[in-house]
DNA sequence: CAATATCGTACTAGTAATAGTTACGATTAG
DNA sequence: CTAATCGTAACTATTACTAGTACGATATTG
């Protein structure tokens, strides 16, 4: 599979935005971000349902950041994105009625969950305000 | 990407191989996992490197268990296998000179690294006696 | 109302990892 | 020598993504 970046991307792109008050077409972001404006309508239309941004059509429409920075954690994209397990391993489902598999997939379930819990809690801590340049 | 199941499949095995002392061939293994022998001879090639398991070639030959349940923890089985980044997320890499980007990469990586250290330390205290059925 | 800018979205293509399969060679017991 | 078994290369299938194409919906402007 590839790589889930639209984090780590989408942090990068609402940053800038608010060095620029009004809006940002999508196809301005696609430049920023190397890629299509499609990409960008598909990761903005995650963040817009939580309220941190919102769209308008037509000319002189395009995206506008409706938060703060400092008000913007990466738990809060990260979960506007509706994500599955973020890992790229899971149980087995080969002998579903095994005693010994279910127990291999219990314990293995509970030290996902674990390490999915500490991810979610580093996330919180980060706000956007954080990635701005220091002004020395 | 499809997910990766072979830790569960493999702690299951290696299981079921302390109930019978001797050697298991690659296309019993199979059976149990209701796949082929070359992928048992995948999974089981790895543990070999490191100990926990020996293979013999020929008639009477198979798999055989070098440890006790008890000196194996889900962590050495996941170390063996040696793997990359258990997550399905990644850092971008569309402007890498960008400071933005990189704030943003770093404290992404954070993130990332905080919730790996907590997967390993909850791997590290399953061990495969742990699995067995409780004889109440 | 016509023209154009812009978002919305259904559909297809590309990508990267494990899983599965086939084929065949290497080794060893008897 | 024969048969059982592992070793491994090469290829395909599956899965779950992201990326890209095409076209429709909507809103502004003159």
């Amino acid at each position: 599979m590839s790589k889930d970046t639209r984090l780590a991307r989408v942090a990068h792109v609402l940053v800038h935005m608010s060095f620029n008050e009004g809006t940002a077409t999508s196809e301005t972001i696609a430049a920023m971000l190397d890629t299509n404006p499609v990409v960008v309508r598909r990761i903005m239309g995650a963040l817009r349902e939580g309220g941190y941004v919102s769209s308008e059509r037509g000319p002189n429409g395009g995206w506008r950041l409706e938060r703060p920075l400092r008000e913007i954690t990466f738990l809060n994209i990260y979960r506007a994105f509706d994500p599955g397990s973020p890992f790229t391993i899971a149980t087995s489902d080969d002998h579903p009625k095994c005693v010994v598999e279910r127990a291999a997939n219990r314990a293995l379930s509970l030290a996902l969950s674990e390490a999915a819990a500490r991810f979610e809690q580093s996330l919180s801590k980060i706000t956007l305000d954080q990635l701005l340049p220091r002004k020395t």
